[in-house]
DNA sequence: CTCAATTACTTTGATAATCAAATTATATTT
DNA sequence: AAATATAATTTGATTATCAAAGTAATTGAG
């Protein structure tokens, strides 16, 4: 099989699973109460301080509509603070509780795992050349689908 | 920032990006009135002669009620064909029309394209890395989730 | 300085995808 | 023959999503 066809065939078999197995991985652990969408904003949102509810709406590519929903719900599950900014009270600034902290630690570790396992037996060479190959592809696909106003 | 880290970011950006320029690709193209999620129905059910819906359902990781709506739809739209087994009447069978085959192809080629485009830029020591790598996931979610009877 | 335009967000009304549970029709087993 | 099992569909609900309309606050042009 040419490396194409091999690339190809992973590829495909990865991208229809890897959204089941980590939905499944958070059924059966701590957050179950967490869609993996509702994770995956816990994870756009951070760490950091604060975030506005724009900056995080294009972030994870949704409508403001559909984060102010999103958000309503993480209010309720305690995932999730929000206030009006008092430097511009048309802004609202979004963080993470406690809880949604843990949260995201315990999406990060997962993260981690794969990881760690996609990395072993490469050797540190390879782990570089690695990251060469990843951030040339990723370049790749933002620059040749940003002349369609994608991105 | 690590290795590690540097290779989740860019891997979970690729993840992301890559389902986005697919749905944005199909909706441009002569396949537009399908979602994605259509489409990778059609990409399951394939060229091979005829399927049985509790088959396509399991392959595709829905229930059987979810994947008789989807393919009232597809036939509706002229991709799909359903009859009743003669063998086992509750048996029902679903295969491709002609219009339904011109979808699966688009959608192969689109894949082709991509993984060709993704890789041309390589040498063939950074093709052997991206791999290795790829078969390294691959592994880890089939290895370690098989247990719980995912994969 | 004021009001028209813009911005940030929320609400509304709609659709698609999904599930679990109930139902229907057919086959198999006892 | 009756009970059980299987294959698919239908039903009733939920979640995620969007576009467009609405609200409130800020900015900018005259």
């Amino acid at each position: 099989m040419s490396n194409h066809e091999t690339v190809n065939e992973i590829l495909v078999r990865l991208f229809a699973n890897i959204l089941d197995i980590e939905e499944k991985c958070l059924k059966i652990g701590e957050f179950s109460d967490l869609s993996i969408t509702e994770m995956h904003v816990i994870d756009n949102i951070g760490l950091t301080s604060e975030r506005t509810m724009s900056d995080t709406a294009k972030a994870v590519k949704v409508t403001s509509g559909t984060l102010t929903t999103a958000i309503d719900n993480l209010i309720k599950k305690g995932y999730v603070e929000r206030r009006r900014s008092s430097e511009d009270r048309r802004v609202v600034k979004i963080r993470l509780t406690e809880r949604g902290r843990e949260a995201y630690k315990s999406h990060e570790d997962f993260h981690k795992d794969l990881v760690t396992s996609a990395l072993e037996r490469l050797s540190s060479h390879e782990e570089e050349v690695l990251i060469k190959v990843l951030t040339n592809i990723d370049e790749f696909f933002s620059e040749k689908y940003k002349h369609a106003g994608w991105y």
